[in-house]
RNA sequence: GGGCUAUUAGCUCAGUUGGUUAGAGCGCUUCCUUGACAUGGAAGAGGUCAGUGGUUCGAAUCCACUAUAGCCCACCA
């Protein structure tokens, strides 16, 4: 083997290898499957820290119950992604001096699937060099063939079921990417912002002269001044006494000079403001809640894209929404309407996509009823039939889901499944209007043309008179049939039938609303099953600081960057080491080290087993084991099952330092150690191997590149296997325990063994005895296994002798107190008495404190009386010891007096 | 306003149903390089478990309140 482990050719090997030779794939067969759908990445992106987390802790999942021989499917693919793959290709088509609606948008839509041809591979590609084994031959698309044909018969079955509605509603709007966002693509953020007082005279009052008050007005404080020409109405609470007498008047608007009711509204807040509210129907959500109470005008202001139409006034026409503001606010002033300004924070929603200021927009629009869709999904996380881990996020998903709004899924785009509603050209639902006769939803143009003759009673309609809806779907409406749309569904498939549901997703917090929840509700109501079993939730990656990595931050660690720095292995290692589900997880460079440290620690314990095996091999396992013999294959089991029990419960940080501990610790720093020196080497080593595979499988899930290149360099697989097939140890077996005689005694005196051995070691450091210096050593033991371990004890200790006396001899030697018996150096150097009779003084003191507390707790009746025995005997037994302690340092001091 | 979570060593985090003198990794200090590994080995220092009160023989762990931090939802025009 070389001196050092060449990560890259391991992964440019192995990866292809897997690939090729069907290693990720299985058939539906006999048996419970496990089975796994990889939350989608937007075809436009490119591999993150996210996206590393989430798919390393389901590799690991993937791997693990691969190897325990279970029928395993995880399916990969990419999200179409609408505004965002849209906004890329406007981007270029933009440095040609071209819009989209310069080509049209068949031509345009050509475009994008020529984009996405060329670059949408690329985050499929970078999956591939985190080792993830997603079965790429069932790689899916939500804009694929297969998914469309989901897309559009889930759309006709809400509707038909009248669980799919268009209306005139108020919707977040985007007027940068041109399109209606849902409530939950809205991101608010803090807003320094201002608040201005105007004054809207009432009809009858003296009209007052340019810079002076009107005689007779209501003072309205608005945030958004240049919706005043949208105003159709100003409203009061009923309750204010202050303003009852206004309540059925009429004001005059400002600047337009029409005429607006007062009106009496609960929605009013009497404390905020001025207690008097400008009521803008068709430009935000609670006026125009208002509006329909009181049966108000919508006047609609402004144009898709943020300017002003002529419904504003002549003198605003055209102008940015932004720039109207500040005409307005000059304009008021010019008029003398504006009372003051004052500073106001408030609250700005933003698009989660550009992060432009979004509009709220009166238009037309296609909703889903959230309502009958959320309550089974609600009772099916209640009833334990799915689960969260952890668990507490049910309760946030029940707080969603009980208080769940109807959710927008038009969208103003071409890149995306067009809404499959048909119209009769110039009809006047062309424009669409609530759920009227003479709007067909079908899966073909044909079908809709046959309704279209029936409904209207004309057969004489052709094709040509029927114009489809031009919005298209919400990328959310194709994701939430991901776990069976990808299996073929709306097709009864073999894989549908075998892998649906799913058993576990894999997810982050922040797409619960956006997809876990959509995904219940949707599996529940086209398949009549939850989609999962388990949702597995974990927590974002941050940077050192605690702050979300984004780009524009200037934070993001690249795993790419990290892969080529450290290999994939440690970035899964480390990864999976320093992540709990229950948390965020805070990430810089420097972590990874661990990994990097760790593969190369297998990579070199690998080494030295190669150089130590002979050429015809080790043979088999015979004779009397010896104590630590017995030790490491009895740690190994321990290894493997606390293992599995914790892969069970989704504990990937705690499998990580098992396996970790297991290996470094266990094998590398004392099995290893001991074999150097083992009175029969071949056998010992016999075992190392034996035990050294168990672990490479142990490890796999985590770092599957090492490990696969150290099973071929040791011998343990041939050309064409892999050790992804091979089956994950569960440890030994009964017979094999007794045959080769452990029992957990021998266990734990190989642990008490290791505890003296390191009692002297630390001996040695504080008396400055250097590690090359060999030692007289005394052990105090009365343990009669303590003969036999002479040997591996003075190799050990670096001793010259060990002389073994009776429990409880007392020498005037530094000692320490261990499991094992009490360990004396014998010193013959020179020491620094001033310093250790300071030192002991100070050990003194501590334990003098500890023997109070624990006699104090024993002389305590309630505590001996209600405490288990087994804790009473045991602090009876450390009172003791301490005891024995003292009286050895008492000893000890009077030497360095 | 409604909901959720966290606060343990300098840093990042473990700590299973309450039960030895609260752990790990990194960092720090000291020592150690002739053969698996300095991306290493050995040892060590470092914590009144945010605070207060309660339940209990016994609390980092359970309960209440307080403080601080963070997240989500809804939002004030």
């Amino acid at each position: 083997m070389d001196k050092h482990y060449d990560a890259k050719a391991a992964e440019a090997k192995w990866y292809p290898f897997w690939e090729k030779n069907g290693c990720f794939h299985d058939e539906p067969g006999e048996g419970t499957p496990y089975s796994v759908v990889i939350p989608p990445p937007n075809v436009t992106g490119i591999l993150h820290m996210g996206h590393a987390l989430n798919q390393t802790i389901q590799d690991i999942l993937v791997r693990w119950r691969r190897m325990q021989g279970k029928n395993t499917l995880w399916l990969p693919g990419t999200d179409h992604a609408g505004i965002a793959t849209q906004n890329v290709v406007e981007k270029a088509l933009k440095k040609e001096g071209k819009r989209r609606q310069d080509l049209g948008r068949e031509a345009f839509l050509d475009r994008v699937w020529e984009w996405k041809k060329q670059y949408g591979g690329t985050i499929v590609h970078q999956q591939r060099m985190l080792g993830n084994s997603t079965d790429w031959s069932r790689e899916r698309f939500t804009f694929d063939e297969g998914c469309s044909k989901a897309v559009i018969k889930v759309f006709k079955q809400l509707f038909d079921e009248g669980l799919v509605y268009k209306g005139n509603y108020i919707v977040n709007w985007c007027p940068r990417c041109g399109t209606a966002l849902a409530n939950d693509e809205v991101e608010h953020e803090p807003n320094h912002g201002h608040f201005w007082y105007v004054r809207y005279p009432v009809v009858g009052s003296e009209k007052g002269v340019k810079g002076e008050p009107y005689a007779d007005y209501v003072m309205v404080a608005t945030t958004r001044p240049e919706t005043l020409p949208g105003d159709t109405a100003v409203a009061v609470n009923p309750k204010d006494e202050r303003y009852a007498h206004l309540i059925g008047k009429t004001v005059i608007l400002p600047l337009t000079g029409r005429e607006i009711p007062v009106v009496a509204d609960d929605y009013v807040d009497r404390e905020f403001g001025t207690g008097i509210v400008k009521i803008t129907p068709a430009h935000d959500p609670n006026d125009f809640l208002v509006g329909k109470r009181h049966n108000l005008a919508e006047i609609n202001i402004m144009n898709g894209d943020g300017t002003m139409n002529e419904l504003a006034g002549e003198k605003y026409v055209g102008m940015d929404r932004f720039k109207c503001r500040e005409a307005i606010v000059a304009d008021l002033e010019e008029g003398g309407f504006l009372d003051h300004i004052e500073d106001l924070d408030n609250q700005v929603g933003h698009c989660y996509r550009c992060h432009e200021v979004v509009e709220s927009r009166l238009s037309k629009q296609w909703f889903v009823k959230m309502k009958p869709l959320a309550e089974p999904a609600i009772e099916a996380v209640r009833s334990g039939e799915v689960k969260f881990v952890p668990e507490r996020w049910s309760k946030i998903y029940f707080n969603w889901m009980e208080n769940i709004q109807d959710w927008c899924i038009s969208r103003q785009l071409w890149w995306g499944h067009r809404i499959p509603a048909y119209y009769i050209r110039g009809n006047a639902c062309e424009e669409g209007t609530a759920n009227s006769e003479l709007v067909f939803v079908a899966e073909t143009k044909e079908e809709a043309l046959e309704q279209a003759k029936a409904k209207s009673g004309n057969s004489a309609l052709s094709l040509d008179d029927l114009v489809q809806d031009e919005d298209v779907l919400d990328t959310w409406f194709s994701s939430w049939l991901w776990p069976f749309s990808t299996l073929g569904w709306p097709e009864n498939t073999k894989d549908l039938d075998y892998y649906y549901p799913t058993c576990d997703l894999v997810t982050a917090q922040d797409i619960i609303f956006f997809w876990v929840a959509r995904m219940m509700m949707a599996g529940i109501h086209f398949m009549k099953k939850p989609p999962f079993k388990n949702i597995v939730i974990h927590g974002i990656v941050r940077d050192a600081q605690g702050r979300k990595m984004s780009k524009s931050l200037g934070n993001s660690l690249d795993p790419l960057e990290l892969i080529d720095m450290y290999s994939a292995d440690a970035l899964r290692f480390s990864i999976a080491l320093i992540t709990s589900l229950d948390c965020d997880t805070k990430v810089n460079k420097e972590k990874f080290e661990i990994g990097r440290n760790f593969t190369t620690k297998i990579w070199n314990a690998a080494r030295f087993l190669e150089m130590n095996t002979p050429a015809e091999g080790f043979g088999e396992i015979a004779g009397e084991l010896t104590a630590d013999e017995k030790h490491i294959l009895l740690a190994t089991d321990k290894a493997c099952k606390k293992l599995e029990e914790i892969l069970e419960n989704y504990r990937i940080q705690d499998g990580a330092l098992v396996v970790y501990d297991f290996f470094w610790t266990q094998i590398c720093d004392w099995y290893v150690e001991y074999a150097k020196d083992a009175p029969d080497k071949n056998r010992a080593f016999a075992i190392l191997r034996d035990v050294f595979y168990k672990a490479l499988k142990l490890l796999h899930p985590y770092m599957p590149f090492v490990t696969e290149e150290v099973a071929h360099q040791l011998g343990y697989l041939k050309d064409g296997e892999t050790i992804m097939r091979e089956k994950f140890p569960a440890g030994y077996s009964e017979e094999e325990k007794a045959a080769w005689g452990h029992t957990e005694e021998v266990y734990d005196f190989v642990e008490k063994k290791r505890e003296a051995i390191t009692a002297l070691r630390a001996l040695r450091a504080e008396y400055k005895v250097t590690p090359a210096t060999f030692v007289k050593v005394t052990v105090a033991t009365d343990d009669a296994r303590a003969a036999g371990e002479v040997e591996s004890l003075k190799k050990a200790m670096r001793a010259e002798s060990i002389e073994f006396v009776p429990a409880g001899s007392d020498l005037a030697m530094p000692s320490k107190m261990t499991a094992f018996g009490t360990v004396y150096l014998s010193l013959e150097g020179l020491v620094d008495k001033a310093a250790e009779a300071k030192r002991i003084a100070g050990e003194l003191a501590k334990l003098a404190g500890f023997i109070k507390a624990s006699e104090a707790k024993l002389s305590n009746e309630n505590f001996v009386s209600h405490a288990p025995e087994a804790v009473v005997a045991e602090a009876k037994r450390k009172l003791q010891e301490n005891k024995e302690k003292v009286a050895q340092l008492e000893k000890l001091a009077k030497l360095f007096a």
